[in-house]
DNA sequence: TATGAATGAGCCTTCATTCAT
DNA sequence: TATGAATGAAGGCTCATTCAT
């Protein structure tokens, strides 16, 4: 029922960034269709040809979204480098898909625990961040980091990457190799043992 | 024009509260005037007694809870205390603020930058987090913090408070002593010089 | 059921006089009792004390401002002059009247139709305009006047009248002995034989 | 912005005349969408399809009538005839106006100065009574009309038409060639030199 | 009597959704 | 498939009226 006829892909990404791009802009919350309509060229009564509605709509962009986060992290770190420059590239990817991806993000954001998250996006939600859980693992077990439960060490990391992505875009920091070398070395100095 | 007639106390507390309490949990859009009334247990009109409108209704709860977590914040930190310890007493505060006054914490979330949002509003958001910095200029002057721009550190004891406080009220983790203590002390190792 | 309780004459007189300001400044339609209170300097529920409701205020002050009409015109005309001077002093006091009692007469030009008049307000509408129907009769009796039905002479009057001191309130026209005198030639020369 | 979507020609007609007919009846003020949609046969919420707000729909109204009141007087007077016969071509007209469109008239009698009334349709309201002012700068010219400011020619006119008219329509007198002819002379016999 | 506070009813307006083409 | 037009339902807000003092 989520989506009915993934015929014309064209019309339906334009669906997607459109939403993703004016829910960062103007915020999801009203969003209307006749504005999502209007900036993916297409009339309003078209999204009923491809969404069952609204919540279905906003279900099915966050679903691309989430796949889409999955697919930046896709390329996997290489796993012959050190430990902490495994860390860094991850932490680095974080950051860029923040930056990168930022419509996305701030669509997800808005739309985690709102209320037109039905169940499978709830339990879709739960899953991801693979490759940061693996890295903690192995560092643990190499006693590079702390053997603290993982839930300690992952909400480090990601505290530290929304927070300095957030300085980057409030250009409250430049978004150099230095700046970002001591923002790691910060969440760095936090994890390890 | 904000606020009315601030006659009867007792009914503006329960709006407020009730308006926090329903942005918390099904979030801060789509409330409607009418869910707020039934909430606080009054009739819709009603609200207009004390408030000009819904814009100004959510201004004024904003800035209730502002006051709120400024007096929450209010007893300083103990000076003569080694700075981690201060250190530790601010965290500690700021993490008994999230959980404690989770309805208040979660609604400004949701208003801040929100078209809802006053020129007031804006401004009297600006201040805050004093004791932060306090301890941050402390710490580097006496060469116990890095010496990075205080926003790196900042952002770390933010993103620490706000994903441990996450992973406590998920139940991922106890609200221990132990738990703060292995969560603030990532926090710390990952801002000591 | 129309008036309650008309003890406080002077709060009373405060309220026609005030409803019919507003009525003629911003219209008698959404005129609204807390406006009409406040302009009359009483409490909003204070006019319950004297009026049933809405509809009962505007007919009372309806009633009022009709008999003070007819007050106006109370102070005969000189029965010994020649009646055209008689026709000219009725018309004098009929623009004077729309000079004078402007509120007045904007209200009950507004009233009058509206959904609000009762009947009661609608018979005694009916009744008015005594002095004039007695000067056309005596006229055409006199040969002065045109033999035509009164109501034909009338409306000429009526109109003259009306646009006139509309002219003058619009300073179309100065009010001037000489622009009166101009005006009234034309009715006059329209009903006379 | 005014009208947003003139499709469908009839509904607009059929929202045009109910909004004349529900003013002449009971009055413009107080006159609800609901009401107005139920009169025209559509939706509330229709309405919106072709007009902005309330505001829209009643300028909208008003240019209409003001165009077929254009339209009405548009089959010029014969510039032949007698200047008596002209001014009496021309005051037929105006009667005709007034109770064949009398709902129109009705209308924009209560519409100008209202708040309703836009920057436009003020504009829109000056032009008009064209053909009244040419007859009597004629007249004056050829010494048949009263060498007056012209406003008191045109008082006279105006107020003997309103008056007849609204004769007619209350059954005071009929509407025969014989009434209008004696209304007409009063008229005629108060502006001729 | 006088009034501030409270509210139900109803208005204007928006918008997700359906209908007709 | 695609869409302009239509609308019911609901939201924010106003205001005449009532309540409690």
């Amino acid at each position: 029922m989520e989506i009915m006829k993934p015929k014309d892909e064209k019309k339906l990404d334009a669906v997607v960034a459109a939403t993703c791009r004016l829910a960062a802009e103007r915020g999801l919350f009203g969003l209307t269709l006749t504005e999502i309509a209007k900036a993916a060229g297409i009339g309003t009564s078209t999204l009923y040809v491809y969404f069952a509605d609204k919540e279905a709509l906003f279900n099915e962009v966050f679903r691309r979204a989430k796949h889409e986060a999955v697919d930046f992290y896709g390329s996997d770190v290489d796993p012959t480098a050190p430990l902490k420059a495994q860390a860094r590239q991850v932490w680095n990817k974080m950051i860029d898909h923040r930056l990168q991806r930022y419509d996305q993000v701030s669509f997800m954001e808005q739309f985690v625990g709102s209320s037109f998250m039905n169940e499978e996006s709830r339990s879709y939600s739960a899953r991801i961040s693979g490759g940061l859980t693996q890295i903690f693992i192995e560092g643990q077990e190499a006693e590079i980091l702390k053997a603290v439960p993982v839930p300690f060490l992952a909400s480090l990391v990601v505290g530290s990457v929304r927070e300095t992505a957030r300085l980057i875009r409030a250009q409250s920091i430049l978004d150099t190799e230095e700046s970002r070398t001591t923002a790691f070395q910060l969440c760095w100095d936090g994890i390890r043992a």
